[in-house]
DNA sequence: TGATATAGGACTATTTTAGTCCTGTTTGAC
DNA sequence: GTCAAACAGGACTAAAATAGTCCTATATCA
């Protein structure tokens, strides 16, 4: 499936709210109203952006989040990561693989390469795009194809 | 992290143990033992390759598993929609979209287009690429800039 | 000083995923 | 015809990840 969690889909749609009125500060009870999503779970959302410093955060009566950066300089990657750690679609994808079948495996090399392919995607999506109403294009056909491949011989 | 279930990442090192010698049938017990993984998570992996078609499967005593498809034939998109279904970034990715927040989401229709930018990608990995231990060239640098884009504005 | 709002973390519940096992069926060899 | 090899199908358990809630502390402003 391939599937965001929830929280990181939350947090997009939390981040849009944000980006389509960035001027003023945005309290979790508030944008949890118009999402209509749950207060507590809205609220743990935006203290994972905010930890990692997608948005900021004012305490107090007058308080709530903004946005750290302009919507044009924030990723679909970069809040990927904010709720759910680095991008990879194998354990061995990211530094440090864990992975003791590296020996094994054969196919290692090849599936993050296709990673670093998607994470490439994510980065050229910006909160901007998400947050516009209209739909964003984008590439349906890639260039894979165009690129140089050797086949495998059967044998 | 959007990572492959630990049965995909199997299921993808089986399909290239048998690409990469296609003629003869592989018994589960013959993979497994090649693989390092237990007996009975492969033989559940290769019946689910089985049920979706990538694999063909022979019983009795000289029996085993083979490529239903030639390795070019077979993509990455496959293999993962096999084991974990369709492949969807978000919970309204696919068709009959579960989500009652579609009136407040903001963000479907652009969730939608990344998803089928992935899918895009998945579909042009074949598994003659992944089986292949020279490392297969995916662009890093996919052309997003250049889609045509609107900006927002805020306001 | 009090009301508002976030910070941080602990905790529980739920769901998903992984892994195992049992019983049945097909195939080929003797 | 019988036996062993190998897959088919599904039930079941266990483990892990995720989601969701709540409590206490801290900062800010009126």
């Amino acid at each position: 499936m391939l599937k965001l969690s929830k929280l990181t889909d939350y947090a997009a749609v939390i981040m849009a709210q944000i980006a389509r009125d960035p001027r003023r500060a945005h309290t979790a009870s508030e944008l949890s109203e118009r999402a209509n999503l749950p207060y507590p779970t809205v609220g743990k959302t935006l203290k994972m952006l905010a930890k990692a410093g997608l948005v900021v955060s004012r305490r107090g009566s007058h308080g709530g989040y903004a946005l750290a950066r302009t919507p044009e300089d924030i990723s679909a990657s970069d809040i990927i990561v904010a709720i759910e750690g680095p991008i990879g679609m194998t354990e061995c994808s990211h530094a440090d693989g864990e992975c003791d079948l590296m020996d094994v495996c054969g196919v290692a090399d090849n599936w993050q390469r296709v990673s670093m392919a998607i994470r490439t995607l994510l980065d050229g999506v910006t909160l901007a795009h998400l947050a516009q109403t209209s739909p964003i294009k984008l590439p349906v056909h890639l260039p894979i194809q165009s690129v140089t491949l050797s086949d495998v011989r059967d044998g």
